[in-house]
DNA sequence: TGTGTGAATATTTCATTGATTGTTCATTAT
DNA sequence: ATAATGAACAATCAATGAAATATTCACACA
């Protein structure tokens, strides 16, 4: 039914106005349900509680952000190293700039987070996805060497671990965990790669932080 | 004035018994002075605050840590990646038990930094110092291939964030987490070692449990 | 003079309660 | 019958003041 998901839809926007202005906790329901022109009870009959709106908000900035990322991947790149290395830095930026921005996103992400595990385990699956994809490509293309794909994706997700909400672990700049998160890289590739001769005695250079290319991936 | 030390000494002993079985909230100075037979005010002769009593009590955790990560060192291991995963395998497991068998270490850590962050930062710093010591050596013996050895330590230490009170992180088993951290680190070691044809398909060998070895250093 | 005390003070914590808010449901409107 | 309401109820929050606690300090003691 079109309708009832039109409503939701203007549920989710009120909610995400008052969230990120006065944050989860000091918005109530009645003024969600004002802002919608509805009475209190009727947010009921589209949302379990309130805490499934932020789950719901929370879902759609997790989509919204594998999006971006894969938008990284419809780059054209010359190859799976630099491919796999653009979405890390991508993840990086992300969510580096998502919390710099919208402070309220962390707190409404905890919130969620505290009694939805479940709901980080697939955000952080979704994520692994994706890199596994990459993985796959190079392994193919003879580009990477590497017998357990999947315990590979693994193993290069949780090295990134510190790059992603990077506030979260430290107060490091953006600049800096960039040029630490390039070295971490070489070292990771290195384990990857077919080759080594040619291994670059200089560490991966930072990729240009260009919105366009970077984070709509259109050349 | 070695006096003035032994009272230093008795206070933190009778707080870290006061901690661990209570927590750092619900105990009071005056208990912790009772168990010393001293006043409450006497107290203050010795430590600035009461903070600085659960500060220094991490401090000695900590450098325990470190000590026991340096007595890993001191094994007859053969070669320079072996004492690089080795001492890194040792971090991961000792602060897991940590957490897992004391469980108010947590909370006192947590305090302590809350208010004094550059605990954390210096506790970091130590670590990467072991760290770097071993990077150190297996380029000067030409078993790495590295040419910025600080950069390359931060790399690895960032790299092994997840590992490093993985408890916060994630709830995978310290089993799995071994599994995951072995081909963390083969992956590192491609990006390290000098040589790539021999490179091991198998992953890393998780090093066995053995508190004796792993933990005291005592072969 | 260097140590230690314990009452005095300042700060924090805690429990109580009144108000607010999330949620339900009997009722109304369409 | 479906959609929506808003009063009723239960859970939570916030404000208050009282109790507990951290910290200080004037004093005692060796």
């Amino acid at each position: 039914m079109s309708e009832a998901d039109s409503i939701r839809e203007k549920i989710v926007d009120a909610a995400v106005q008052r969230f990120r202005h006065y944050g989860y906790p000091k918005t109530t329901i009645a003024e969600v349900a004002a802002d919608c022109a509805m009475s209190p009870g009727n947010i009921y009959r589209f949302f379990k509680g309130k805490i499934d709106i932020a789950v719901e908000i929370c879902r759609r900035e997790a989509l919204a952000s594998v999006e971006v990322l894969e938008s990284v991947l419809d780059c054209p790149h010359r190859n799976s190293r630099q491919r796999l290395e653009e979405v890390i830095f991508a993840d990086l930026r992300h969510t580096y700039h998502l919390l710099e921005n919208k402070p309220k996103t962390l707190e409404l992400a905890q919130i969620v987070v505290s009694d939805r595990p479940q709901f980080q385990i697939e955000s952080l699956r979704r994520e692994r996805r994706l890199f596994q994809r990459i993985l796959h490509e190079g392994v193919a293309s003879g580009e990477f060497i590497c017998d357990n794909v999947p315990a590979a994706t693994i193993a290069i997700h949780g090295a990134t671990t510190k790059y992603r909400y990077a506030q979260l672990f430290t107060n490091q700049s953006l600049d800096e965990l960039e040029r630490e998160l390039a070295h971490v890289l070489t070292l990771l590739m290195g384990g990857l790669l077919a080759l080594k001769g040619s291994a670059p005695a200089t560490p991966t250079q930072i990729p240009e932080e260009d919105e366009t290319l970077t984070y709509r991936g259109i050349a």
